[in-house]
RNA sequence: UCCUCGGUAGCUCAACGGUAGAGCGGGUGGCUGUUAACCACUAGGUUGCAGGUUCGAAUCCUGCCCGAGGAGCCA
């Protein structure tokens, strides 16, 4: 039998062919049935009329329950009115399963109940569209460095020291010593660069933060390039670039999902180079005039990061903060010590910092300097210094966190909904 | 860790000191173009747990448990 996925129906108009699938929903009326019916690649209304079918099928169709398993037979047609733009005539009707009392409804959910139901709550439609656009997004990240020959260096996750502060580490025992689970790959990232040029790593990152907010998740999704000879200046344009071209790339190809999910497109279709660049000095004027009151060198909040964004139509960049705001690996901006040329992306309405990023410290005195000051161990970061030694280079690159990202681009408040299964404070079910 | 809000039917909520209720979902019946379908009937409860105040507590008080939102920190 010709079996065939939902996305493809198009190819099908008139003919007969079989679905496999779960019933979404379904809406009866008399000695007509309508089966909504997802199989995965999409949603489609199955229309079974006793006319048609005869009593027996009828009566199969007529028992389906939410998220019964079922393989349909019948003829494709398409229609204006069906969800999708098509819908199949059915002639037969085969029940996998019947399920008994599929927990989630039609109607609205708390977030409890449905976190509680992560693995079953990932089948709704709006779920559904979500992880598209995420499949797009990462498809698009790998397009993006492989079309400009960055080479893909993994970088591990299991490591023996912090790259940023130890207060938000998971610990592990790895033999007898202890190991962490990996926040970054920056640092590997750095062998990477002067071995290769440009080079990027993506992977899950963990961070043991105590912190509960839309914004946050203990494990989470980074991609983090890093590039020889490139300096603050070229790393924005980098960072541009490649925004830009994920959200563009996501406009063009997900506009089933993003309309699914009621984005308004005209708040991200914006998003081209060049896109709009203040001076983390700058930005606390900005700030005293819109009435708050941060001091110099204090890092931003949320608030203050939505205060700056709501300024513009597409992402902006803050670049030169304070040295005391970022990692000990920032270089020194040699036209003011006090500053580092490093540059965070925040994301418009309120999605926050999407990428952080920077030139990296290239004089080995300078680095050990600081990492004196701050009192990091040399040792376990001999390999890194040591880059520093043999032919230093300047160097830049950056961190963008998908799920920040996905959130801001699919218009979801939270970004646990970006994640199939996300971990969160005091959550790691199901 | 701190601050704020919440926990009542399977789900979403109402009742705020005086007999625990609605919508959805479930069940039964009706309807040939439905779009979170609709109409009728029906089943469904130790009001998070423990104690206290009161003639009487879902409601007021105390403690605990669980959840949500936020702060700090960060992508």
């Amino acid at each position: 039998m010709n079996w065939v996925y939902i996305e493809d129906l198009k190819d099908y108009v008139e003919k007969e062919v079989e679905l496999r699938g779960w019933l979404y929903n379904s809406r009866f009326s008399g000695k007509l049935i309508f089966l909504i019916m997802r199989d995965g690649s999409g949603f489609c209304q199955c229309v079974v009329s006793l006319n048609d079918v005869g009593e027996e099928i009828f009566e199969k169709a007529k028992k389906l329950t939410l998220e019964s398993s079922f393989i349909v037979r019948g003829v494709v047609r398409e229609e204006k009115r069906a969800i999708g733009g098509y819908e199949i005539l059915v002639k037969n009707i085969e029940i996998i399963q019947l399920a008994k009392d599929y927990p989630i409804g039609p109607k609205e959910h708390g977030i409890e109940f449905l976190m509680e139901n992560r693995h079953l709550w990932i089948r709704s439609r709006k779920q559904w569209a979500i992880q598209r656009i995420r499949n797009e997004l990462i498809k698009g990240v790998r397009d993006f460095f492989y079309e400009r020959k960055f080479i893909l260096f993994d970088s591990p996750i299991l490591t023996p020291s912090a790259c940023e502060g130890t207060t938000t580490l998971f610990d592990i025992d790895y033999f007898g010593e202890k190991a962490y689970l990996s926040q970054s790959g920056q640092l590997y990232n750095e062998i990477g660069a002067a071995a290769f040029g440009k080079v990027y790593c993506f992977g899950p990152t963990f961070r043991a933060e105590k912190s509960k907010t839309r914004r946050h998740l203990i494990e989470f999704w980074m991609v983090e390039p890093e590039v020889a000879f490139l300096d603050l200046q070229g790393n924005m344009e980098l960072i541009e670039d490649f925004v830009s071209y994920i959200v563009q790339r996501v406009i063009e190809n997900k506009k089933d999902e993003l309309e699914i999910l009621e984005r308004d497109i005209s708040k991200i279709k914006n998003v081209k180079p060049p896109f709009p660049k203040i001076s983390y000095s700058d930005a606390v004027d900005l700030l005293h005039k819109k009435g708050n009151n941060l001091l110099w060198g204090e890092d931003f909040g949320g608030d203050e990061e939505t205060l700056i964004s709501e300024e513009y139509d597409r992402p902006v960049f803050v670049y030169k903060y304070p040295k005391e705001c970022k990692a000990f690996y920032m270089k020194e901006d040699l036209e003011n010590p006090l500053l580092s040329l490093s540059c965070d992306l925040l994301a418009p309405e309120g999605y926050g910092e999407i990428v952080g990023g920077g030139q990296r410290e290239d004089s080995y005195e300078k680095l050990i300097q600081r990492m004196e000051e701050l009192k990091i161990p040399i040792e376990p970061y001999k390999w890194y210094l040591e880059l520093r030694k043999y032919g230093t280079f300047p160097h830049s690159g950056f961190g963008l966190g998908i799920e920040r990202t996905l959130s801001w681009i699919c218009g979801i408040h939270h970004v646990r909904e970006t994640i199939p299964l996300p971990r969160l404070l005091e959550r790691i079910y199901p």
